[in-house]
DNA sequence: GTCTTGACGTTTA
DNA sequence: CTAAACGCCAAGA
């Protein structure tokens, strides 16, 4: 097998692939969240290390997860540093300095909306 | 093999 | 309020 990297990690990343790419337009997560939404509520750390290596995954909307203070803490890992501001108001997220202004109001929890019940 | 760094978050001082 | 340490785990040097 000549794979690189989709042999490698297929757990926990493409788990948090898989949160991601369900978080709705317009809407915004945390590391933290996905994280605890895993099972590794501390693990918060490779939440961020997976979207470094998301970028070459397509459809996944890196853009939508922040830190929790909803600050673009990883805008400049972007292709674009500007890239992640610029998508998020194109998705009506007001942004300003790096900080989501309405973070508390787009927050997409995926323990709240994809609970097991 | 070890040591450092890191898109984080919580706790403690 | 701010500052620092710890936990967690993967990748690079």
């Amino acid at each position: 097998m000549t794979l690189s990297i989709n042999d490698k990690h297929k757990d926990f990343f493409d788990n948090v692939f898989d949160v991601v790419r369900l978080i709705p337009e317009g809407r915004v997560t945390s590391y933290g969240a996905i994280a605890r939404y895993l099972g590794s509520a501390k693990s918060s750390r490779m939440v961020g290390w997976a979207m470094n290596a998301s970028h070459r995954y397509p459809g996944i909307p890196a853009h939508r997860v922040v830190n929790r203070q909803g600050l673009l803490t990883g805008k400049a890992n972007f292709a674009h540093p500007t890239e992640m501001e610029e998508k998020l108001k194109q998705e009506s997220v007001v942004v300003v300095a790096d900080q989501i202004i309405n973070f508390k109001e787009i927050f997409w929890d995926p323990n709240e909306e994809l609970k097991i019940d």
